[in-house]
This record gives structure tokens, sequence and C-alpha cells, in this order.
DNA sequence: AAAACTAGGGATGGTCCCATCCCTAGTTTG
DNA sequence: CAAACTAGGGATGGGACCATCCCTAGTTTT
């Protein structure tokens, strides 16, 4: 059973994370720390196999490169055999650097990491040995999100909101059912459906419909 | 239709915020914006109820204090009918007394901020005027995720774990009872449905069973 | 004009999860 | 001892969502 532990101290960004990691496993078990202290009890007492370390902690100064490193450092001598993933808010090519040097696997800024990235970390790191990924915003337009729509839908909608303009719609649907494994059909299905509901509601609906 | 927006440059951040906006209403839309551009777009085009900001974006200077209050600053000018919850990493109470000047309806620390937590905080501004979430450290042991529970499942072993010593099991199952407004048997029934599920699969079960 | 894209709608089967109720049986506790 | 807590298990109905297939009909492109 493939074991990991997330040490963050921001709670919503703690379960995130845990569901990335959760997500690229098919069996697994995560804890979430939300304290050195807690992790290091954890650490202790059983052996993990991947560690996602913040080292932006509290009681610990957060402009302090020492303190940043010491952190790091410390969970990663408690778990030698374990894969480490440092992920920051304030990431800068130096810094990674740095702990790449005390045996961090990974080091990736928390503004570009979108679900489904931390998988790619992870295949980052078997097939070079270590990734680093700095954030950089990319963002054109916002995201949406409507209450009455079924996941699917939502995704469904999400794409069709983010196509380049000139593409055609069945264009979308078609990398929709890759994305999705789903037939080409049931993805144009699922964006017609939010779109009726959306207008049933009476929405205005974001720019490319 | 209730319209919020979310304006958080750390992506998951911004989409486990957005769950907390779209949770605490019945029926809504809920925009994420990743830099104070798109922000300010769709501020000008549409009418908003409630926006959620984190000070510390890309392209500020995070340890400037004049910076974050300028972004929420621009923020409230540019959508005056609006509620408007401060949410930042590194809280004190000081910068949250400079935000409720300029007119902020709440701040709330990120540490503190767990599901649920944000309703909670709306109400506060419905009822107090001013809602201040400081954070502070509270956990004591780890949160456990185990990829093979369903939802329910998982939160009856959350709340089995949390258990303070000498509790008894059927007190917790009530509380489960109250908590998921579910019958007390359907509460134990997934708890002993998780716990037979891990022990199958060979888990080392967190302390308190 | 033919082909493709657009925008709706209806029907169906399957799966997973939710919630409930009922059952046995060993161990603690009052 | 009786009552309550513990630890399992089986069965069932309902609901939400997934995925697919099929239908009509107007518009645009080739």
């Amino acid at each position: 059973m493939f074991r990991a532990l997330v040490l963050e101290d921001q709670t919503l960004m703690r379960l995130a994370l845990m569901n990335e990691v959760q997500a690229s496993f098919e069996k697994c078990v995560v804890l979430g720390a939300e304290t050195l202290n807690i992790a290091t009890v954890e650490l202790q007492n059983d052996h993990f196999d991947l560690v996602v370390i913040d080292p932006g902690l509290p009681g610990f100064d957060p402009t302090s490169q020492d303190d940043r490193i010491a952190v790091v450092d410390r969970i990663i001598e408690a778990s030698p055999g374990a894969i480490h993933v440092v992920v920051t808010g304030s990431d800068n090519p130096c810094e990674a650097d740095g702990f790449r040097r005390i045996g961090a696997a990974a080091y990736v800024g928390k503004t570009g990491l979108a679900p489904g990235v931390f998988s790619n970390v992870l295949d980052d790191i078997s097939s070079k040995g270590f990734s680093l990924r700095l954030s950089r915003a990319v963002m054109t337009k916002p995201d949406y999100r409507f209450s009455a729509l079924t996941p699917r839908e939502q995704e469904a909608v999400d794409m069709m909101a983010r196509r380049a303009p000139g593409v055609k719609r069945t264009a979308i649907f078609s990398l929709m059912a890759d994305r999705l494994a789903i037939a080409p059909g049931s993805a144009e299905k699922y964006y017609k459906q939010a779109r009726a509901k959306l207008m049933r509601q009476g929405h205005r609906l974001p720019r490319g419909l």
C-alpha cells in the first residue's frame, strides 16, 4: 500500500494536495499534517513513500531562507526512503536549486499547480529524476462554476469556455472525448444539457457560450 | 441568482474557495480569477454580490503592506455593492483592522479555513457585520485519507479518529447523525463498513480505530 | 446541392453511493 | 443479571450521475 504524507498548514490547500496525491495512485493512504511536529511524529512511527512539503509553516520566519531549508531538511532526514516534493507559494529558481541539493525530487509553485499537474510532477520524477514547475500566471479568462451543473456538465462548459477563437465546437467535443475517455457524442450531449440548464435558469452565459 | 468572484492566484486554493462559496449558497455562480486584471474586467462587466480576495498576488510585493491594501482597495472600489472577504495566508490583527477600515466585511486566515468555515464567516457578517478569523494551528493528529473509502465512509473514519479519549463510540455515532442529518444506525453502519474495508486491505488503522 | 456544424430533445441501462432496517454474538459496565 | 457497548454481516430501495444511441430541424460551409 502506497503511503504519502502532506505537510501544509493551510487546511484547504492541504486537503486539495491530498486529493491530488490520491488521484495519482490507484490505491493509497494519504496523511495530512498541519504542523512540523505532527509530521515528525508520523514519520517516526511509519514508513512513507512520498512526502509533500510546504516550507512556509507557522512558527517559522517565512522570509528566512534558512528556516525554509531547515524544515525540508528535517523532513528529508526523518524519511530517507521517501520521495520529497516541495510545494510553495513564493517560488524562485534559486530556492529550487537549494532544495534539490539537499535531496528534494521536485519543486512546485502553487500558482501553476492545477488539478492533474501533480501526476505530471510524479512522471517527471520517474523519468528525469527531478521536476521543476515554477509559477506563472497564464489565465486570460476567469473560471466559471455553476451550482446547478453536474461535474461532467461543468467540465464541458469549462472546456468550451476556454476554446480558442475560430475553433469549431466539434473539435472541442473530440478533445473532451479524448480527455474524459468517452464518446464525442456523449461530450456533445453534456455540453448541450449544461447549456440548456443555464439558459433555463436565466444565466448570462460566459463568452464563447 | 447570487454571483460571487474569487480572486486568488494559487489554483488549488482558488478552486477550493470557489467550492466553499458554492457550498454556502443554494443557487449561485462563482467566478475564479487568477489575476487582478481578470477580476477587474469581470467586475466592470457584471454585478457581484460577494468577492473573495487574497491580497498576496503575483506582481505585487508580498511584504509591502501598501501593495496588499491597494489590491483590496481597487477591488472594493470596483464593486461597491458587494460583500468583500479578505483571505490571506499571512494574517495578523493589525492588517485585519486596516482592511476593515477600507470596507472589507471579513478577514480570514487560511490556516484555520477548513471546509464549512466559510459559511460561518458569512453568518458572522450577517449577524455582526464583520468576521475575523485569525490563523492558529489546532490539529494534534494528522488527517487520514484512504482511497478505498466512499466520502461517507471517510467522514465516519475522520470523526472517529478525532474522538476525544474516553468518549464512547455511540456518542460519536450520534454526533455524526446530527452533523450529516442521518440516522445514528446509518452512521454506525458507515463506520463499520469503512473499518472492515481497511482491515481487509491490510491497513494499519489510525489510533482510536 | 451536399455536407457539416449548430441547437435542442427523448429514452435507456448501468454503476455507485446513500440511507435504512434487520440479524448475530462477544464484551463491558451498572 | 441486565443493559449497553462493541464488532461484524446481509438485504433493500432510491437517487444521482454516467454513457450511449437515436431523433428533429435550422444554419453554415464547401
